[in-house]
DNA sequence: TTAGGGTTAG
């Protein structure tokens, strides 16, 4: 009755599916109920068990005793033959052998990695109708398993109930918590592990709490944790050192992880790993190509994790070369058709600039997924192509994939850079019959696109009726709106809101002071320029970077410290007379300062992305697209500017800004001038 | 002699 009694306390999850057929008292009295679970999974999969080496072995016995159905389940479970495992264990109990101590680990292994729930509920039951209520080791297997469903909670009471832990039992439940995203409650129970039992950790549990660190972001206690490890001893632990190399690459330390890394002679591919996705991931984009050259020379064959933190890190550079090296990399390897990668690698082509080349991944993908449906979606909206997103939408429909919300996003971030009002309003009243409820960004996206069309006052009115408080991404779009279409009352409005929700932001104040500038109030542009002072708001310093023979070259604005620097400012110089002569006039308004009409034109044409063009001119030969990507949203006088010198100079021009391309042909932009 | 962890997340 005890065992009963205990079943009812765990409420398990099984049992509440399945509480009819299966509820504790029939299990308590059914003396093997699990052959019943799963005598279909039996009969399906049985010709491939006669076929099996674990078969064959069991067969040559006539009336096999327990030890050797063990041995058969220890060996199909290193082999990771986990369908075998449960289908032995049903032959076990068949057979009327009662499980031990060392066959109930092995079974539980199985059900969780396969996963099979329902079977690793009935296991447990047995587990405690057979006694093993105070059997650590098959209780931590309890453990992991329920944590590995999710149904943490579970586990937790195990452990609870659990009369003698260990530290297994204790980094079971510890890393359960992190696993389903409970970090703190992971760092709760390793604190309360150290204050209030003997046990010692483990490189293993120290692992698991450097891990919850991580996802927590504290770089500080996981210092600590670094004091530890070296305290006990476990400084040159293999498996310690990738988990403290992450920690210090995700927390932005790259040069601390980077000594980490050096120090292995022969770092094994998870290191690698490691430090490759902590580069991509903080902007050390460079480094992170260069270490997977450095990996790839070294005969160290990446995974799909290697190659994923690669082609994320080429896309961030934005050079097509890079981007392109990578590709041929991965049609000649064995990932060549794993989803991920492509899906990966859409993603780098639409950000490196070439949607053509894009697509012509998507196209070779077989069978194609939400996400990568939703990545070309986005690729088309990043150029501005509206109309192909909206289209391809159609078809994901069509062939029968739902959309989820990043698909949304994609649509409406496309409408919004197409400027597509219409398509806009109507897809996001859409969102909500696909089972789609609109998040935050769903509704900064249709405030973007309504205040930039110039629907000042509909975008207000939508973002008075929002569910949620709107965050400065909305405030920030109406902003915008508001310097392009001269409105300075909202757009002061709009500025308080964003100020005080980000006082630090000088984009924002420069936002302001330019509606003001615009309108030729030059006292407000002084005060916005002091208030700025005031909170100690900082600018970010604009610069570009272009490629010339697969090598980035950056230029900050006014930039004057390249050896080539007389010859580009000779060539900004003639790009200045070619556009004067073709009758362009400079849009001032794009001039924060309150200066003087010479100095404020002598200001546009130093602006970061016309020396990298003119650098681009004098270095590649006639008729090569240029590539820029840039720091900053483009500014309305370059933009004008380079469509004409497009035109002037018979160059394609592909800029990207913050936030998406612009392709400069022929005196046009794919932008419609709509950005 | 069978448990626990670490790289990613298109």
């Amino acid at each position: 009755m005890a065992s009963r009694a205990l079943l009812s306390r765990l409420s398990l999850p099984f049992f509440r599916f399945h509480s009819v057929c299966y509820s504790p008292a029939l299990f308590h009295f059914t003396p093997f109920p699990l052959r019943y679970i799963v005598y279909p999974f039996y009969r399906m999969q049985k010709t491939h068990l006669y076929c099996s080496l674990a078969h064959q072995q069991l067969d040559e016995i006539s009336q096999p005793e327990l030890s050797c159905f063990n041995n058969t389940i220890h060996r199909l479970s290193h082999r990771r033959s986990f369908s075998e495992v449960l289908l032995v264990y049903v032959i076990i109990l068949r057979n009327g052998h009662l499980p031990n101590g060392l066959t109930l680990p092995c079974i539980l292994k199985a059900c969780t990695a396969l996963p099979a729930l329902f079977f690793g509920c009935a296991v447990h039951a047995q587990i405690i109708r057979l006694g093993f209520e105070a059997a650590t080791f098959i209780q931590n297997g309890v453990i992991v398993m329920y944590s590995r469903f999710g149904e943490i909670s579970t586990a937790h009471k195990v452990f609870d109930l659990l009369s003698l832990r260990n530290v297994v039992s204790w980094t079971s439940i510890m890393s359960g918590y992190a696993q389903n995203g409970f970090p703190l409650e992971a760092l709760h129970i390793f604190r309360t592990m150290r204050l209030d039992s003997p046990i010692i950790p483990d490189f293993i549990a120290l692992v698991s709490v450097l891990k919850a660190y991580i996802d927590v972001g504290d770089l500080d206690q996981g210092r600590c944790v670094h004091g530890l490890v070296v305290k006990f001893g476990l400084e040159d632990e293999p498996d310690l050192l990738i988990t403290l190399t992450s920690l210090y690459a995700k927390c932005g330390q790259v040069n601390t992880a980077r000594n980490m890394f050096d120090q292995v002679f022969s770092p094994e591919l998870i290191l690698w790993n490691a430090m490759i996705s902590g580069y991509a991931k903080n902007g050390h984009a460079d480094e992170a190509v260069e270490l997977f050259k450095k990996m790839v020379a070294r005969k160290v064959r990446p995974d799909s994790i290697t190659l994923r933190s690669a082609i994320l890190a080429c896309a961030q550079v934005g050079s097509l070369e890079a981007a392109k090296w990578i590709w041929e990399f991965v049609s000649n390897s064995e990932l060549k058709d794993d989803v991920f990668v492509n899906t990966a690698i859409i993603d780098m082509y639409a950000k490196c600039g070439s949607v053509v080349l894009a697509r012509k991944v998507f196209d070779n993908i077989p069978q194609k997924d939400v996400v990568v449906w939703s990545a070309m979606i986005m690729g088309y909206g990043l150029y501005g192509q509206g109309k192909e997103a909206i289209s391809l939408f159609h078809e994901m429909i069509q062939s029968q994939v739902r959309p989820n919300d990043i698909t949304y996003i994609g649509l409406l971030s496309a409408c919004k850079n197409a400027g597509l009002v219409h398509d806009g309003r109507k897809y996001f009243y859409l969102m909500r019959n696909h089972g789609v409820e609109p998040r935050h960004q769903h509704y900064a996206c249709l405030v973007d696109l309504l205040a930039r069309a110039g629907h000042l006052e509909e975008a207000y009115e939508f973002i008075k009726g929002m569910p949620m408080a709107p965050e400065v991404t909305v405030w920030g779009a109406l902003l915008n709106a508001c310097r392009i279409h001269g409105q300075v009352e909202l757009g002061k409005y709009a500025a308080e809101r964003v100020f005080a929700i980000e006082p630090w932001n000088a984009g924002h104040y420069v936002q302001l002071s330019n509606i003001y500038a615009s309108a030729g109030l030059w006292k407000d542009v002084a005060r916005v320029r002091v208030l700025m002072r005031e909170r100690g708001a900082t600018k970010a310093m604009g610069f570009s970077s272009i490629e010339i023979n697969g090598k980035l070259q950056s230029f900050y604005a006014g930039d004057k410290s390249h050896p080539r620097s007389k010859e580009i400012l000779a060539m900004t110089d003639e790009l200045e007379r070619k556009l004067k002569k073709s009758g362009f006039l400079p849009h001032m308004d794009s001039v924060l300062h309150d200066l003087g009409p010479e100095e404020k034109e002598l200001s546009l044409c130093n602006h970061s992305e016309r020396i990298a063009m003119a650098y681009g001119l004098i270095c590649t030969p006639p008729g090569t697209t240029l590539r820029i990507t840039k720091n900053l949203r483009a500014c309305v006088n370059c933009h004008s500017a380079t469509k004409l010198i497009s035109k002037l100079v018979e160059r394609e021009i592909i800029v990207r800004d913050a936030n998406r391309f612009h392709h400069f042909k022929d005196g046009f932009c794919t932008c419609g001038d709509y950005w």
